[in-house]
RNA sequence: GUGGGCGUAGCUCAGCUGGUUAGAGCACCAGGUUGUGGCCCUGGGGGUCGGGGGUUCGAGUCCCCUCGCUCACCCCA
Protein backbone atom coordinates (compact mmCIF):
# COMPACT_ATOMS: atom_id res chain seq x y z
CA UNK A 1 0.00 0.00 0.00
CA UNK A 2 1.21 3.19 -1.20
CA UNK A 3 0.82 6.10 1.03
CA UNK A 4 -0.67 9.16 -0.75
CA UNK A 5 1.00 12.50 0.94
CA UNK A 6 -0.01 15.91 0.63
CA UNK A 7 1.32 17.68 -2.72
CA UNK A 8 3.93 19.86 -3.18
CA UNK A 9 4.04 23.11 -1.40
CA UNK A 10 1.25 22.08 0.87
CA UNK A 11 1.56 21.56 4.20
CA UNK A 12 0.05 19.34 6.79
CA UNK A 13 -0.84 21.04 9.96
CA UNK A 14 -0.21 18.54 12.89
CA UNK A 15 -1.53 20.07 16.23
CA UNK A 16 1.99 21.58 17.09
CA UNK A 17 1.96 23.63 13.77
CA UNK A 18 -1.63 24.06 13.89
CA UNK A 19 -1.33 25.91 17.48
CA UNK A 20 1.70 28.26 15.87
CA UNK A 21 -0.88 29.19 12.78
CA UNK A 22 -3.74 29.59 15.08
CA UNK A 23 -2.11 32.12 17.95
CA UNK A 24 -0.18 33.77 14.79
CA UNK A 25 -4.30 34.43 13.39
CA UNK A 26 -5.63 35.66 16.56
CA UNK A 27 -3.09 38.57 16.81
CA UNK A 28 -4.03 39.71 13.34
CA UNK A 29 -7.66 39.43 14.13
CA UNK A 30 -6.91 40.92 17.24
CA UNK A 31 -5.16 44.04 15.81
CA UNK A 32 -7.44 44.56 12.89
CA UNK A 33 -10.10 44.82 15.37
CA UNK A 34 -8.47 47.12 17.79
CA UNK A 35 -8.02 49.12 14.34
CA UNK A 36 -11.49 49.26 13.65
CA UNK A 37 -11.48 46.90 10.82
CA UNK A 38 -14.19 44.80 10.01
CA UNK A 39 -13.70 40.86 8.43
CA UNK A 40 -15.40 39.78 5.56
CA UNK A 41 -13.97 36.69 3.20
CA UNK A 42 -15.02 35.34 -0.32
CA UNK A 43 -15.05 32.35 -2.49
CA UNK A 44 -11.63 30.03 -2.50
CA UNK A 45 -12.63 29.47 -6.36
CA UNK A 46 -13.00 31.99 -8.35
CA UNK A 47 -14.14 32.63 -12.40
CA UNK A 48 -10.90 32.49 -13.92
CA UNK A 49 -11.66 36.06 -15.46
CA UNK A 50 -11.21 37.91 -12.33
CA UNK A 51 -7.96 37.27 -12.48
CA UNK A 52 -6.87 37.13 -16.50
CA UNK A 53 -8.42 41.00 -16.39
CA UNK A 54 -6.46 42.77 -14.01
CA UNK A 55 -4.01 40.99 -11.95
CA UNK A 56 -0.33 41.14 -12.69
CA UNK A 57 0.78 38.64 -15.75
CA UNK A 58 3.09 36.91 -13.02
CA UNK A 59 0.28 36.35 -10.67
CA UNK A 60 -1.75 34.88 -13.73
CA UNK A 61 0.85 32.49 -14.74
CA UNK A 62 1.08 30.99 -11.18
CA UNK A 63 -2.97 30.63 -11.38
CA UNK A 64 -4.50 26.74 -10.28
CA UNK A 65 -6.98 26.92 -13.27
CA UNK A 66 -9.75 24.25 -14.37
CA UNK A 67 -12.31 23.74 -16.00
CA UNK A 68 -15.49 22.87 -13.30
CA UNK A 69 -17.99 20.40 -14.08
CA UNK A 70 -20.48 23.20 -15.41
CA UNK A 71 -17.57 23.95 -17.91
CA UNK A 72 -17.00 27.42 -16.42
CA UNK A 73 -13.00 28.17 -16.23
CA UNK A 74 -12.16 28.91 -12.98
CA UNK A 75 -9.14 29.06 -10.48
CA UNK A 76 -8.02 28.70 -6.99
CA UNK A 77 -8.06 32.53 -5.86
CA UNK A 78 -4.21 33.47 -5.94
CA UNK A 79 -4.82 36.74 -3.84
CA UNK A 80 -7.25 38.41 -2.30
CA UNK A 81 -7.55 42.12 -3.90
CA UNK A 82 -9.65 41.02 -6.97
CA UNK A 83 -12.53 39.67 -5.28
CA UNK A 84 -12.57 42.83 -2.66
CA UNK A 85 -12.62 45.07 -5.19
CA UNK A 86 -15.47 42.73 -6.86
CA UNK A 87 -17.90 42.94 -3.46
CA UNK A 88 -16.94 46.49 -2.91
CA UNK A 89 -17.81 47.65 -6.63
CA UNK A 90 -20.75 45.61 -6.43
CA UNK A 91 -22.09 47.79 -3.54
CA UNK A 92 -19.74 50.51 -3.16
CA UNK A 93 -22.58 52.92 -3.33
CA UNK A 94 -24.17 51.70 -0.33
CA UNK A 95 -21.58 51.39 2.17
CA UNK A 96 -20.32 53.94 4.45
CA UNK A 97 -16.94 55.37 4.39
CA UNK A 98 -14.16 54.66 4.64
CA UNK A 99 -14.62 51.01 4.58
CA UNK A 100 -12.23 49.11 6.47
CA UNK A 101 -12.49 45.75 5.57
CA UNK A 102 -9.61 42.68 6.91
CA UNK A 103 -9.82 39.60 5.89
CA UNK A 104 -7.48 36.00 6.51
CA UNK A 105 -7.78 34.57 3.02
CA UNK A 106 -5.84 30.93 2.72
CA UNK A 107 -4.66 31.43 -0.71
CA UNK A 108 -2.98 29.54 -4.01
CA UNK A 109 0.22 29.91 -6.53
CA UNK A 110 1.37 27.41 -8.58
CA UNK A 111 5.33 28.64 -7.79
CA UNK A 112 8.42 26.54 -6.87
CA UNK A 113 8.42 25.80 -3.63
CA UNK A 114 11.17 27.04 -1.20
CA UNK A 115 12.09 28.64 1.65
CA UNK A 116 9.24 30.69 2.93
CA UNK A 117 7.19 30.16 0.05
CA UNK A 118 4.26 27.68 -0.68
CA UNK A 119 1.76 27.09 -2.98
CA UNK A 120 -0.91 27.31 -0.20
CA UNK A 121 -0.51 29.85 2.18
CA UNK A 122 -2.17 32.78 4.36
CA UNK A 123 -2.06 36.36 4.63
CA UNK A 124 -3.55 39.19 6.62
CA UNK A 125 -4.91 41.67 4.28
CA UNK A 126 -6.06 45.31 5.16
CA UNK A 127 -7.59 47.66 3.22
CA UNK A 128 -8.89 51.54 3.70
CA UNK A 129 -11.03 52.25 0.94
CA UNK A 130 -12.43 55.87 0.39
CA UNK A 131 -9.68 57.91 2.06
CA UNK A 132 -7.35 60.19 -0.49
CA UNK A 133 -4.68 61.57 2.08
CA UNK A 134 -2.12 60.37 3.69
CA UNK A 135 -4.02 59.68 7.04
CA UNK A 136 -5.55 56.32 5.74
CA UNK A 137 -1.63 55.08 4.68
CA UNK A 138 -0.61 56.12 8.10
CA UNK A 139 -3.54 54.35 9.59
CA UNK A 140 -2.47 50.90 6.92
CA UNK A 141 0.99 51.41 8.26
CA UNK A 142 0.75 51.82 11.82
CA UNK A 143 -1.82 48.40 11.52
CA UNK A 144 0.75 46.36 10.16
CA UNK A 145 3.37 47.73 12.28
CA UNK A 146 1.26 46.77 15.31
CA UNK A 147 0.59 43.78 14.10
CA UNK A 148 4.23 42.37 14.23
CA UNK A 149 4.38 44.03 17.74
CA UNK A 150 1.62 42.01 19.31
CA UNK A 151 3.34 39.03 17.90
CA UNK A 152 6.06 40.37 20.39
CA UNK A 153 8.52 41.78 17.85
CA UNK A 154 10.20 45.27 18.04
CA UNK A 155 12.48 47.93 16.56
CA UNK A 156 15.45 45.40 16.55
CA UNK A 157 13.63 43.04 14.72
CA UNK A 158 12.22 44.50 11.80
CA UNK A 159 11.45 47.74 9.69
CA UNK A 160 9.04 49.12 7.48
CA UNK A 161 10.69 51.43 4.46
CA UNK A 162 8.58 53.50 2.27
CA UNK A 163 8.44 55.53 -0.27
CA UNK A 164 5.77 57.47 -3.00
CA UNK A 165 5.21 56.25 -6.62
CA UNK A 166 4.33 59.76 -7.18
CA UNK A 167 7.84 61.00 -6.03
CA UNK A 168 9.78 58.39 -8.46
CA UNK A 169 7.21 60.26 -11.28
CA UNK A 170 8.41 63.53 -10.24
CA UNK A 171 12.03 62.36 -10.21
CA UNK A 172 11.47 60.88 -13.80
CA UNK A 173 10.29 63.33 -15.08
CA UNK A 174 13.22 65.43 -14.07
CA UNK A 175 15.51 63.02 -15.79
CA UNK A 176 13.23 63.26 -18.89
CA UNK A 177 12.58 59.19 -18.73
CA UNK A 178 9.80 58.46 -21.62
CA UNK A 179 6.75 57.64 -20.32
CA UNK A 180 6.95 54.04 -21.89
CA UNK A 181 10.23 53.70 -20.78
CA UNK A 182 9.21 53.53 -17.19
CA UNK A 183 7.88 50.50 -16.42
CA UNK A 184 10.65 48.53 -17.15
CA UNK A 185 12.91 51.16 -15.73
CA UNK A 186 10.70 50.83 -12.17
CA UNK A 187 11.80 46.84 -12.51
CA UNK A 188 15.76 47.86 -12.81
CA UNK A 189 15.05 50.07 -9.88
CA UNK A 190 13.52 47.07 -7.70
CA UNK A 191 16.87 45.47 -7.96
CA UNK A 192 18.63 47.89 -6.78
CA UNK A 193 19.01 47.01 -2.85
CA UNK A 194 19.40 43.39 -3.81
CA UNK A 195 21.80 43.29 -6.51
CA UNK A 196 23.69 46.80 -6.45
CA UNK A 197 23.49 49.75 -8.08
CA UNK A 198 25.80 47.77 -10.70
CA UNK A 199 23.01 45.37 -11.80
CA UNK A 200 19.90 48.16 -11.21
CA UNK A 201 21.87 50.54 -13.97
CA UNK A 202 22.14 47.40 -16.52
CA UNK A 203 18.35 46.69 -16.18
CA UNK A 204 17.71 50.78 -16.34
CA UNK A 205 19.89 50.82 -19.18
CA UNK A 206 18.30 47.45 -20.37
CA UNK A 207 14.73 49.23 -20.28
CA UNK A 208 15.90 51.82 -23.07
CA UNK A 209 16.95 54.79 -21.04
CA UNK A 210 20.16 56.45 -21.94
CA UNK A 211 23.15 55.12 -20.14
CA UNK A 212 24.18 58.87 -18.58
CA UNK A 213 20.29 58.99 -17.87
CA UNK A 214 20.54 55.72 -15.75
CA UNK A 215 23.37 56.00 -13.86
CA UNK A 216 21.62 59.67 -12.56
CA UNK A 217 18.41 57.96 -11.98
CA UNK A 218 20.20 54.88 -9.99
CA UNK A 219 22.56 57.35 -8.29
CA UNK A 220 19.70 59.59 -6.82
CA UNK A 221 17.60 57.20 -6.00
CA UNK A 222 20.38 55.03 -4.72
CA UNK A 223 21.02 57.71 -2.04
CA UNK A 224 17.66 56.83 -0.52
CA UNK A 225 16.66 59.98 1.17
CA UNK A 226 14.84 63.25 0.10
CA UNK A 227 17.92 65.46 0.69
CA UNK A 228 20.13 62.99 -1.61
CA UNK A 229 17.45 63.12 -4.31
CA UNK A 230 17.54 66.85 -4.10
CA UNK A 231 20.90 66.61 -4.63
CA UNK A 232 21.81 65.09 -7.78
CA UNK A 233 18.85 66.54 -9.33
CA UNK A 234 20.18 69.80 -8.84
CA UNK A 235 19.44 72.19 -11.71
CA UNK A 236 16.45 69.94 -12.55
CA UNK A 237 13.31 72.06 -13.55
CA UNK A 238 10.61 69.10 -11.31
CA UNK A 239 9.82 70.50 -7.88
CA UNK A 240 9.94 67.88 -5.29
CA UNK A 241 8.36 69.79 -2.78
CA UNK A 242 4.39 68.90 -3.49
CA UNK A 243 5.79 65.34 -2.60
CA UNK A 244 8.11 66.15 0.18
CA UNK A 245 5.52 67.78 1.83
CA UNK A 246 3.34 64.52 1.82
CA UNK A 247 5.71 62.14 3.26
CA UNK A 248 6.65 64.89 5.83
CA UNK A 249 2.91 64.58 6.65
CA UNK A 250 2.56 60.72 6.55
CA UNK A 251 6.15 60.91 9.16
CA UNK A 252 4.34 63.01 11.69
CA UNK A 253 1.27 61.10 11.58
CA UNK A 254 3.55 57.62 12.27
CA UNK A 255 5.53 59.27 14.66
CA UNK A 256 1.59 60.28 16.51
CA UNK A 257 0.82 56.38 16.25
CA UNK A 258 4.11 55.39 18.42
CA UNK A 259 5.28 53.85 15.18
CA UNK A 260 7.86 56.04 13.69
CA UNK A 261 10.74 54.40 14.79
CA UNK A 262 9.66 51.38 12.55
CA UNK A 263 9.45 53.08 9.56
CA UNK A 264 11.91 54.86 6.93
CA UNK A 265 11.89 56.39 4.34
CA UNK A 266 13.53 54.92 1.16
CA UNK A 267 13.27 56.00 -2.41
CA UNK A 268 14.98 52.47 -3.42
CA UNK A 269 11.00 50.83 -2.65
CA UNK A 270 9.79 50.82 -5.87
CA UNK A 271 7.91 47.44 -5.68
CA UNK A 272 7.50 45.52 -9.34
CA UNK A 273 4.31 45.63 -9.86
CA UNK A 274 2.27 48.69 -11.73
CA UNK A 275 -1.00 49.41 -10.36
CA UNK A 276 0.49 51.23 -7.45
CA UNK A 277 -0.16 54.71 -7.67
CA UNK A 278 0.82 56.60 -4.32
CA UNK A 279 2.62 55.46 -1.07
CA UNK A 280 4.23 52.04 -1.15
CA UNK A 281 5.69 50.13 1.23
CA UNK A 282 7.62 46.91 2.48
CA UNK A 283 8.23 45.15 6.06
CA UNK A 284 11.47 43.51 6.15
CA UNK A 285 12.72 41.54 9.37
CA UNK A 286 15.89 44.04 11.02
CA UNK A 287 18.50 41.59 10.05
CA UNK A 288 17.89 40.97 6.26
CA UNK A 289 18.17 37.62 6.03
CA UNK A 290 14.42 36.76 5.17
CA UNK A 291 12.18 37.68 2.37
CA UNK A 292 9.71 40.56 2.54
CA UNK A 293 7.79 39.96 5.59
CA UNK A 294 4.78 42.39 3.65
CA UNK A 295 3.92 44.21 0.60
CA UNK A 296 1.42 47.20 0.00
CA UNK A 297 0.39 50.46 -0.82
CA UNK A 298 -1.61 52.66 -2.28
CA UNK A 299 -3.90 51.78 -5.76
CA UNK A 300 -6.66 54.21 -6.19
CA UNK A 301 -7.87 52.55 -9.41
CA UNK A 302 -8.94 49.87 -7.76
CA UNK A 303 -12.54 49.78 -7.31
CA UNK A 304 -12.96 51.74 -10.73
CA UNK A 305 -11.18 49.06 -12.19
CA UNK A 306 -14.00 46.57 -11.15
CA UNK A 307 -16.71 48.48 -12.70
CA UNK A 308 -17.31 50.42 -9.57
CA UNK A 309 -17.06 54.17 -8.29
CA UNK A 310 -14.08 55.76 -8.07
CA UNK A 311 -12.68 55.34 -4.59
CA UNK A 312 -8.95 55.48 -3.63
CA UNK A 313 -7.93 52.47 -1.66
CA UNK A 314 -4.31 51.76 0.01
CA UNK A 315 -3.73 48.43 2.13
CA UNK A 316 -0.96 45.17 2.14
CA UNK A 317 -1.14 41.27 2.53
CA UNK A 318 1.38 39.75 5.00
CA UNK A 319 1.99 36.42 4.66
CA UNK A 320 2.10 33.96 7.48
CA UNK A 321 5.21 31.94 6.14
CA UNK A 322 8.05 34.42 6.44
CA UNK A 323 6.59 35.75 10.02
CA UNK A 324 6.59 32.40 11.26
CA UNK A 325 10.24 32.04 10.13
CA UNK A 326 11.16 35.26 11.86
CA UNK A 327 9.29 34.36 15.03
CA UNK A 328 11.09 31.37 15.08
CA UNK A 329 14.46 32.99 14.45
CA UNK A 330 13.72 35.24 17.20
CA UNK A 331 12.59 32.83 19.80
CA UNK A 332 9.13 34.41 20.17
CA UNK A 333 6.87 31.59 18.78
CA UNK A 334 4.58 30.59 21.99
CA UNK A 335 5.83 27.73 23.98
CA UNK A 336 3.78 24.86 24.44
CA UNK A 337 0.43 25.88 26.68
CA UNK A 338 -1.35 23.52 28.89
CA UNK A 339 -4.74 22.01 26.84
CA UNK A 340 -6.85 21.39 29.10
CA UNK A 341 -7.92 22.20 33.01
CA UNK A 342 -8.50 18.84 34.38
CA UNK A 343 -7.45 15.40 32.77
CA UNK A 344 -10.05 12.61 34.65
CA UNK A 345 -9.06 8.45 35.43
CA UNK A 346 -11.15 6.20 36.61
CA UNK A 347 -8.82 3.81 38.14
CA UNK A 348 -10.47 0.34 36.91
CA UNK A 349 -13.33 -0.19 34.81
CA UNK A 350 -16.28 -0.41 37.29
CA UNK A 351 -15.34 3.54 37.96
CA UNK A 352 -16.01 4.73 34.24
CA UNK A 353 -19.61 5.65 34.53
CA UNK A 354 -18.78 8.24 37.80
CA UNK A 355 -15.48 9.50 35.75
CA UNK A 356 -17.29 10.51 32.49
CA UNK A 357 -20.29 12.32 35.05
CA UNK A 358 -17.47 13.76 36.51
CA UNK A 359 -15.65 14.74 33.21
CA UNK A 360 -18.90 16.04 32.21
CA UNK A 361 -19.73 18.28 34.96
CA UNK A 362 -16.56 19.83 34.65
CA UNK A 363 -17.38 20.54 31.02
CA UNK A 364 -20.41 21.66 31.33
CA UNK A 365 -19.26 24.54 33.42
CA UNK A 366 -17.14 25.81 30.64
CA UNK A 367 -13.90 23.86 31.74
CA UNK A 368 -11.16 22.21 29.27
CA UNK A 369 -11.40 18.49 30.04
CA UNK A 370 -9.92 15.37 28.68
CA UNK A 371 -11.25 11.70 29.99
CA UNK A 372 -9.05 8.55 29.89
CA UNK A 373 -10.79 6.09 27.42
CA UNK A 374 -8.47 3.40 27.40
CA UNK A 375 -8.11 1.11 30.19
CA UNK A 376 -4.69 1.29 31.36
CA UNK A 377 -2.86 1.98 35.09
CA UNK A 378 -3.52 4.92 36.82
CA UNK A 379 0.96 5.11 36.17
CA UNK A 380 -0.18 5.25 32.77
CA UNK A 381 -2.88 7.79 33.06
CA UNK A 382 -0.94 10.09 35.04
CA UNK A 383 1.91 9.87 32.72
CA UNK A 384 -0.47 10.73 29.68
CA UNK A 385 -2.15 13.51 31.59
CA UNK A 386 1.32 15.25 32.73
CA UNK A 387 2.34 15.05 28.81
CA UNK A 388 -0.97 17.15 27.96
CA UNK A 389 0.03 19.86 30.07
CA UNK A 390 -3.26 19.78 32.51
CA UNK A 391 -3.50 21.40 35.88
CA UNK A 392 -4.88 18.92 37.71
CA UNK A 393 -5.82 14.64 37.36
CA UNK A 394 -8.98 13.75 38.79
CA UNK A 395 -8.36 10.08 39.68
CA UNK A 396 -11.70 7.97 40.88
CA UNK A 397 -11.93 4.61 42.18
CA UNK A 398 -13.72 2.29 44.80
CA UNK A 399 -12.89 4.45 47.66
CA UNK A 400 -14.07 7.83 46.22
CA UNK A 401 -17.09 6.31 44.97
CA UNK A 402 -18.22 5.66 47.90
CA UNK A 403 -17.15 8.57 50.17
CA UNK A 404 -18.31 11.00 47.13
CA UNK A 405 -15.43 12.66 46.31
CA UNK A 406 -12.57 12.63 43.93
CA UNK A 407 -8.88 12.81 44.24
CA UNK A 408 -7.37 15.83 42.64
CA UNK A 409 -3.84 16.03 41.87
CA UNK A 410 -1.86 18.54 41.31
CA UNK A 411 0.28 17.72 38.31
CA UNK A 412 3.06 20.38 38.66
CA UNK A 413 3.33 19.77 42.43
CA UNK A 414 2.28 16.40 42.86
CA UNK A 415 0.12 17.02 46.11
CA UNK A 416 -2.98 15.50 46.51
CA UNK A 417 -6.29 16.01 48.03
CA UNK A 418 -9.91 14.98 47.89
CA UNK A 419 -12.58 17.32 47.19
CA UNK A 420 -16.17 16.71 45.99
CA UNK A 421 -16.78 18.07 42.11
CA UNK A 422 -18.60 21.54 42.54
CA UNK A 423 -15.78 22.48 44.97
CA UNK A 424 -12.85 21.35 42.46
CA UNK A 425 -15.23 22.75 39.46
CA UNK A 426 -15.33 25.73 41.56
CA UNK A 427 -11.69 26.12 42.75
CA UNK A 428 -10.81 25.40 38.22
CA UNK A 429 -12.99 28.09 37.15
CA UNK A 430 -11.36 30.50 39.07
CA UNK A 431 -7.95 30.53 37.39
CA UNK A 432 -8.91 28.50 34.01
CA UNK A 433 -6.58 27.78 31.17
CA UNK A 434 -6.43 30.89 29.18
CA UNK A 435 -7.15 30.76 26.08
CA UNK A 436 -5.02 31.08 23.04
CA UNK A 437 -2.58 32.91 24.67
CA UNK A 438 1.19 31.96 25.02
C1' G B 1 11.30 28.30 -15.95
C1' U B 2 17.19 27.86 -14.65
C1' G B 3 21.08 25.87 -11.56
C1' G B 4 23.36 23.39 -6.97
C1' G B 5 22.70 19.96 -2.59
C1' C B 6 20.06 15.92 -0.39
C1' G B 7 16.49 11.41 -0.08
C1' U B 8 17.86 4.84 5.19
C1' A B 9 12.02 3.89 11.11
C1' G B 10 7.32 9.19 13.16
C1' C B 11 12.16 12.46 14.24
C1' U B 12 17.79 12.96 14.22
C1' C B 13 21.16 10.00 11.97
C1' A B 14 25.01 5.48 11.45
C1' G B 15 25.81 1.85 7.68
C1' C B 16 34.04 1.50 5.77
C1' U B 17 36.53 0.30 -0.91
C1' G B 18 28.96 -3.61 -3.02
C1' G B 19 28.93 -9.29 0.85
C1' U B 20 24.29 -13.26 4.93
C1' U B 21 17.61 -12.09 8.01
C1' A B 22 19.38 -3.16 7.67
C1' G B 23 21.16 -0.50 13.00
C1' A B 24 21.30 3.40 17.20
C1' G B 25 19.18 7.34 20.07
C1' C B 26 14.61 9.86 20.78
C1' A B 27 9.31 9.06 20.23
C1' C B 28 5.30 5.27 20.47
C1' C B 29 3.18 0.58 22.85
C1' A B 30 3.54 -3.10 26.79
C1' G B 31 5.58 -5.12 31.25
C1' G B 32 8.46 -4.36 35.83
C1' U B 33 4.46 -1.48 39.59
C1' U B 34 -3.91 -5.25 38.58
C1' G B 35 -4.61 2.96 42.76
C1' U B 36 -0.26 7.23 41.40
C1' G B 37 3.37 10.43 36.17
C1' G B 38 8.15 12.81 34.90
C1' C B 39 13.86 8.71 36.51
C1' C B 40 15.31 3.66 35.72
C1' C B 41 15.19 -1.52 33.70
C1' U B 42 13.16 -5.21 30.13
C1' G B 43 10.60 -6.29 25.85
C1' G B 44 7.69 -4.97 21.45
C1' G B 45 5.63 -2.73 17.03
C1' G B 46 7.29 0.16 13.11
C1' G B 47 11.53 0.25 6.98
C1' U B 48 9.11 -2.23 -0.50
C1' C B 49 16.80 1.97 2.31
C1' G B 50 11.84 7.86 -2.28
C1' G B 51 10.26 5.03 -7.03
C1' G B 52 11.67 2.42 -11.65
C1' G B 53 15.38 0.29 -14.64
C1' G B 54 20.51 -1.38 -15.32
C1' U B 55 25.54 -3.57 -13.96
C1' U B 56 26.75 -7.88 -10.71
C1' C B 57 26.78 -14.44 -8.16
C1' G B 58 25.14 -10.48 -4.83
C1' A B 59 23.07 -3.30 -4.64
C1' G B 60 21.15 0.89 1.02
C1' U B 61 26.18 1.17 -1.33
C1' C B 62 27.92 1.66 -8.45
C1' C B 63 25.30 3.72 -13.25
C1' C B 64 20.85 5.85 -15.73
C1' C B 65 15.98 7.78 -15.48
C1' U B 66 12.19 9.63 -12.50
C1' C B 67 9.69 11.68 -8.22
C1' G B 68 10.15 14.43 -3.84
C1' C B 69 12.56 17.77 -0.48
C1' U B 70 15.86 21.80 0.04
C1' C B 71 18.88 26.20 -1.26
C1' A B 72 19.85 30.03 -4.75
C1' C B 73 18.03 32.72 -9.23
C1' C B 74 13.28 34.71 -11.31
C1' C B 75 9.19 36.81 -8.73
C1' C B 76 6.55 37.60 -4.78
C1' A B 77 3.47 37.18 0.99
Amino acid sequence: MTRVSALPGMRDYYPEQMRVRRWVEDRWRDTALRFGFEEYDAPVIEPLELYTRKSGEEIVGQLYAFEDRGGRQVALRPEMTPSLARMVAARSQGLPKPIKWFSIPRLFRYERPQRGRFREFWQLNLDIIGVEGVEADAEIMAAGVEVLRSCGLGQEDFVVRYSDRRLLEAVMDALLVPIERRPAAYAGLDKLVRAGAEAASAEVRKAGVPADTATRLVRAVGRRDLDGLREELAGGEVDLTPHAERLEQLSRHLDAYGVGGFCEFDAAVVRGLAYYTGIVFEMYDRAGELRALCGGGRFDDLVRAAGGEDLPAVGFGLGEAVLVELLEARGRLPSAEPRCDAWVIPVSADDRADAIRAAARLRAVGLRVDLSLREQSVGKALKRAGQSGARVAVVIGSSEREAGVVTVRDLASGQEERADIESLAGRLLQRPVERGRA
